[in-house]
RNA sequence: GGCCCGUUGGUCAAGCGGUUAAGACAUCACCCUUUCACGGUGGUAACAUGGGUUCGAUUCCCGUACGGGUCACCA
């Protein structure tokens, strides 16, 4: 077989040298040690957790080494192609605090673009054209109907499925066969030439695996679809090679195909970057575990969380508790230090798939939220408010001055005294409601209707604004003596029989009149943020 | 099914041949308290299993079981 006029004939196009690809594309400028990774994310449109889970491993790999994090977007498969993807996904993404130093749509340095496969084509086509010319490429003129009864004839044999050896038919097909399919204008596609040995067994070391035992690869994979467009293997090789990867993070569902990229790597005459493969975030589906999908957890999306109104810092405070086994505790020390201080290594993190944990982010969002400053909490609500939230709800921000003093005054947002309510802006939203809206009652009054007209009659009696905390309890206590509740739980645990109930159900009911809701913060707070007239007003509604 | 990876409380996990086997979430009890939230104290709860190696195995080796990943002209 000549290679040289097989190449000639399968990519007429004269292609710059290799060379000049090395030269277009040299190795980066960087400090020893510092790692280029980037994020690879097919326009799909979706994204989730477990994407951003790789993503921020990505991120302060490159970042704390001094390297360079970059996006490309792997677009060789139409059929998944979504309008408007790439643009969701950079959103997503940036949502979450990722930084990208360059690529698709970035803004930074253009020296390693194009950042769509689709536009490298040419580039592909010049490494392919070189590997047929050396013999190590060729057409395979196979439809899909002959790949899968070849398929089926080797799983009843229980052989390794899949085009290799003696089963690949067009591997050393004769010089007429494939100019005849070619002069017939038969669809192919270019496979490698696989020199592995399936009985050769090695020892690879994967930065977060470990050692792990791999076998050589004998595939003659698919590089080049019948469309032109490589495969992620070939294109990945190609590309992580002129953009300078150093340090390829990825899921574990790629170890499989490892073999296939080394070899790859070594036939292109590349230099293999480091691999770390990790573990996927799983989820429980019924009794078993299994990782994060996209058809199935539309609910694991990172739009589910934005819209949800659960804080990006959190969420990402939570990514780290899972991915750096140390990072809890370090963040627990020192709470106010940015999370970029943190030591992160990749030999840090876990082997085994860790089970995605809602109530542990919720307690980490809790918290988080906790720690804003009024002002935080005020610009983090009305974000959320003006994207995701009801007509009501961004009425909420028409007085600005009022919302803030009942998020400072009454839950404590920015003070000393932390409350943790709120998970998210959304629950946050709905709790402060009673601020604004008369209450729409939401939780059941325990003592019935008479004890508690008396009781709200009664309270309205010598119910002052001007009353301080201590004045105001005061005369709720003497309400309560006065219609048979005990004024001191003391005396009511000491003699239950004594009394109707004990001023907690007195103040209950003034809560629930005021609020809607039995459970809230301090009522005296709420009814100085509501004003005399509002509490009053609402009181009387209640009777 | 073949190949690869993994297995410490319900969950995330420290541990790297000798420990009363950390911590966090969840859970339970109590304290604080006008409710809730917060905070505090304490409790329940774990080395998958069988063989080795060793004076001694959660830790090292082998088998078994279980779980996960993967076997495309998808990434």
């Amino acid at each position: 077989m000549d290679f040289e006029k097989l190449a000639a004939r399968l990519f007429p196009k004269e292609y710059p040298a290799l060379e000049w690809y090395e030269e277009r594309y040299p190795l980066r400028a960087l400090e020893k040690g510092a790692e280029v990774t980037r994020l690879a994310p097919s326009p799909t449109g979706f994204i989730h957790l477990g994407n951003l889970f790789v993503a921020i491993a990505n991120e302060r790999i490159a970042h704390e080494s001094g390297g360079v994090l970059y996006l490309r977007i792997e677009d060789t498969d139409l059929k998944r192609k979504v309008d408007g993807a790439v643009e969701a996904v950079i959103a997503a993404l940036k949502y979450f605090d990722i930084q990208f130093d360059e690529g698709a749509e970035i803004g930074g340095s253009d020296a390693y673009a194009p950042w769509y496969q689709r536009q490298r084509a040419e580039i592909y086509h010049a490494y392919v054209k070189e590997l047929v010319r050396r013999g190590r490429a060729y057409p395979c003129f196979c439809t899909e109907e002959e790949l899968a009864a070849l398929r089926e004839v080797q799983t009843a044999n229980k052989e390794i499925t899949g085009y290799y050896g003696k089963y690949a038919k067009w591997r050393d097909a004769r010089e007429e066969e494939v100019y005849a399919a070619l002069d017939a204008g038969k669809p192919y596609v270019i496979r490698l030439r696989s020199m592995g040995d399936p009985a050769h067994k090695f020892t690879f070391h994967d930065e977060i695996k470990g050692d792990v035992t791999v076998t050589e690869n004998d595939q003659d994979v698919v590089i080049l679809k019948s469309d032109g467009i490589p495969t992620y293997h070939f294109a990945h090789a190609v590309d992580d090679h002129l953009m300078r990867t150093t340090l390829v993070i990825r899921g574990e569902e790629w170890l499989a195909s490892l073999p296939i990229h080394l070899e790859l790597f070594d036939t292109l005459g590349f230099r293999r970057p480091k691999y770390g493969h990790n573990c996927s975030l799983m989820k429980m589906d019924g009794a078993s575990k299994r990782k994060l999908s996209k058809r199935k957890d539309p609910e694991l999306s990172l739009s589910f969380y934005r819209q949800e109104g659960y804080h990006p810092y959190a969420v990402k405070v939570y990514m780290l508790t899972l991915l750096n086994s140390d990072f809890e505790e370090w963040h627990l020390k020192f709470p106010e230090k940015p999370l970029t201080e943190f030591k992160f290594r990749i030999s840090k993190m876990s082997k085994s798939g860790a089970l995605f944990d809602l109530d542990k982010l919720n307690d980490i969002s809790k918290t988080e939220l906790s720690r804003l400053s009024a002002e935080e909490m005020l610009a983090f609500l009305k974000e959320w408010a003006m994207e995701f939230g009801t007509e009501e709800e961004k009425g909420y921000f028409a007085d600005e001055g009022y919302l803030l003093k009942a998020l400072t005054l009454c839950m404590g947002i920015g003070g000393k005294k932390r409350r943790k309510d709120f998970i998210t802006a959304k629950q946050a939203m709905e709790e402060l409601r009673y601020f604004f809206a008369a209450p729409a009652r939401r939780d059941e009054y325990r003592v019935d209707g008479e004890t508690r007209a008396a009781i709200l009659s009664e309270f309205l009696s010598s119910y002052s604004a001007a009353d301080d905390a201590q004045v105001w309890f005061a005369k709720v206590k003497e309400v309560a003596s006065k219609l048979g509740f005990a004024a001191e739980m003391r005396d009511y645990k000491a003699d239950l029989a004594a009394y109707k109930g004990s001023v907690s159900d007195v103040a209950e009911v003034l809560r629930i009149a005021t609020t809607g809701r039995a459970n809230t913060p301090d009522l005296w707070t709420i009814m100085q943020i509501l004003g005399e007239e509002c509490v009053v007003a609402r009181i009387k509604a209640a009777i």
